[in-house]
DNA sequence: CAGTATTGCGCAATCG
DNA sequence: ACGATTGCGCAATACT
């Protein structure tokens, strides 16, 4: 359980801004629907408890997803786009983002940004205390070995997930072939019943009738 | 469908070793499914020694360098681990992989790679034609631009496929359990017209009664 | 407050 | 050469 939905109004842009000074007016709101089994509003979502719909949320599925769907700029507005044609324009370009520690020590930037960050954001949270993040110390390092392990187990697990997904969907699928079939034998079958009881009321008796109900 | 595998044998390793200078023997072969008809094979990745010894020797060395790629079982393997509680090890730690432009100007380095690469690997391409792949460059970061927007396009598109391969599943799921209630239907019904059926059978046969039993 | 889990993003290697 | 994919690490953030 546990809809992911993230607050900040401007997820990673942020960081972009800061690294690269420029603020871009991107008021991209996106809205993904992946809700399928309902809408995750705001949050909180207390609503449809999935019970009704749990039936499939079995599988796994729903925990991602959705997320992200909350103002991230992202995905869907592109997606839109990508249907109109217009699509993916580059964010911003310019700036590398990465931010990342091309080769070691060249803190140089990495300090400024933080500095900046510091400047522009001190409400948030006082980045102060966070001792030097300069990169290269050891307990950075640390943290960034622990945070890719898990990125490498989160995306691990993702990947099993849709392939169960995949599978599962393929699994139905053949698996209402088979019903489908099925239910067109009943049906015929039931057909010859009701032809062969017809007859024998018309034979046996006259006004007879092979009364059924349902459907 | 379309099973996809990287059929060079160190993918990443390549650059990995013009980079850091150090030949690490992993013949690992990647292989990725990227659909639902998938099978991730992983395969023959060689054992995973080196992961003590380099793995400090990361932060002092040049600024590029990494090797992380060395025993990366590949999803499989840390999938199994997991399964195990073993899981999702540090690649290798070592130095920072990215190799990404962190400031913008650090020719000097990529200049020397790419002469290196040009001296250990001309059969596979001359490098060399590649005019100064150095970052910051017009052409460089063109390209940069042009994938990130094609990267973005691609994720998005396997956001929603992801998205709409649930949907499906559920759908599907929905449908099957009404299929299942109509087939329930037609056989309690067919059992009705054959219980009927028999009754007028016995009837005809042996005693004509008009009687029939309700349902 | 710390640690893990997720997620968007850019980079580089590949694939087609 | 060029776009599409994919693994990877980083950083921001969500969740515990």
């Amino acid at each position: 359980m546990s809809v992911k939905v993230k607050l900040s109004e401007r997820p990673e842009a942020y960081s972009e801004f800061v690294k690269s000074y420029i603020m871009m007016s991107d008021s991209r709101v996106s809205s993904v629907i992946q809700d399928w089994a309902g809408s995750y509003p705001g949050q909180a979502n207390s609503l449809n408890p999935t019970t009704a719909t749990n039936q499939l949320s079995q599988m796994d599925m729903m925990p991602y997803s959705q997320s992200q769907g909350l103002m991230r700029g992202g995905s869907d507005d592109r997606g839109a786009e990508q249907m109109m044609g217009l699509s993916y324009l580059p964010y911003s370009s310019s700036c590398l983002s990465n931010t990342s520690n091309a080769g070691n020590h060249q803190q140089s930037h990495a300090n400024t940004q933080q500095d900046f960050s510091s400047f522009l954001m001190p409400t948030l949270r006082a980045p102060v205390n966070k001792r030097s993040i300069s990169k290269d110390s050891v307990e950075y390092r640390m943290r960034r070995e622990r945070n890719n392990v898990a990125v490498r187990k989160s995306r691990d697990k993702a990947r099993r997930r849709i392939l169960l997904t995949q599978q599962r969907a393929m699994q139905l699928q053949e698996e209402n072939q088979k019903l489908q079939v099925r239910i067109g034998q009943l049906t015929q079958e039931l057909d010859s019943l009701k032809h062969i009881l017809s007859q024998r009321h018309l034979q046996g008796a006259d006004g007879g009738a092979a009364g059924e109900s349902s459907i």
